[in-house]
DNA sequence: TCCTTTTTCATGCACTCGCATGATAACGAG
DNA sequence: CTCGTTATCATGCGAGTGCATGAAAAAGGA
């Protein structure tokens, strides 16, 4: 039993790799000379964790997926105390491109949903990322609503996915410049002030 | 003056089989072989109507946004009578994929705001249309506010960007087969329901 | 120490890409 | 018809691609 190495330690950090190639020259731009020059490893090291250039990218898409959770356990973890609001105000912020991490994190995202129209195995990712976010969003506004700390008619079922929906829609105009962060933060908060006491 | 030929009808030809193969074959499939064989013509006419690649996405992407005004001032155009909510919501209807031109031009629009987040000219071509549809939006808000038509409290300037980004939203969700366009638009209308009386 | 397995690397190959070039075809003015 | 401009095309080139191959290096067990 000669040298071991954590293969899928190894694989996280070429999907690091692919994140930065991607977020620096963008999606079209990802080969696999430019990922191992990123990671600082040869190309025929690349080629031994990844049989082929789809595989490498179907991972670092679940990779991807893998880190934003993490960090909003992170974020929300951080937090001191919260009322429900803030753990939802806290979890919108996290998926947008407000810090570099998640600037990179909203372009790699947009690419592979690009990507994802033509490929039905990155849509399903992208699938079932959406939807065990969206499962635990409207966890936190049922629990919203069981606590009292909605208004009247306010339906949780249908405010998350709304609330959700919003978020996305704001990741593009951030990115390419249209909208500040701030700015964003400020209309989600007018959404919130409609949602909470 | 021999042979006279439309350079921009021709442009536009070429355009629409950029937009055909970025449809069917994605972004990165696009090569100006493939934008010939689509177009019915050799690759050297490709050239010869645009310098560069670049250049041909460039057009491709503002061509692309004038498709999406001219569309959605046909279908306005169409409405019998229309009250301002009506034509807010198909406005909205018309920058959803829910027909096939229209997920066409959405799957063109995600790829190009891909690209955007390391081509700094899609990303002003972006933000251009953005601010064009934002202000008619807005425009539209402000009219059914003077007409008395929104509830008490909604603001017109702050609810125009909200509906659109939540519109822009909804669109990767569609595209990725997560969400029917149905189901999208019941959305919508919750949304428009909270805005008028 | 040597040996076997795992890991890394350098190189080659067939292919496609964007772009350049020169020839060919189409067409209106004279 | 003839000519000259415009438009279209076929072909070639250097560069870069994903992938395959075989050799070199590393490292724990004997």
């Amino acid at each position: 039993m000669p040298k071991q190495v954590d293969h899928e330690q190894r694989r996280r950090l070429l999907a690091e790799a692919v994140f930065a190639v991607i977020g620096t020259r963008g999606f079209e731009a990802v080969s696999l000379r430019d990922v191992a020059v990123q990671a600082g490893v040869s190309m025929g090291t690349v080629q031994y964790y990844f049989p082929t250039k789809h595989q490498m990218l179907l991972f670092a898409l679940g990779h991807m997926r893998q880190r934003v959770l993490t960090r909003m356990q992170a974020t929300l973890a951080a937090l001191d105390s919260p009322t429900r609001r803030d753990v939802i105000r806290a979890a919108t912020a996290v998926m947008l491109p407000v810090d570099e991490p998640g600037r990179e994190e909203a372009c790699v995202n947009i690419a592979f949903f690009s990507a994802a129209t033509v490929t039905p195995e990155y849509a399903q990712q992208l699938r079932d990322g959406y939807e065990r976010i969206l499962t635990v969003s409207t966890a936190n506004l049922r629990e919203a609503a069981r606590l009292g700390e909605l208004r009247d008619g306010i339906d949780p079922d249908r405010e998350a996915p709304a609330l959700y929906f919003l978020t996305q829609g704001l990741v593009g105009p951030i990115l390419i410049g249209l909208y500040q962060p701030a700015e964003a933060m400020s209309l989600i908060d007018d959404h919130l002030d409609r949602l909470f006491r």
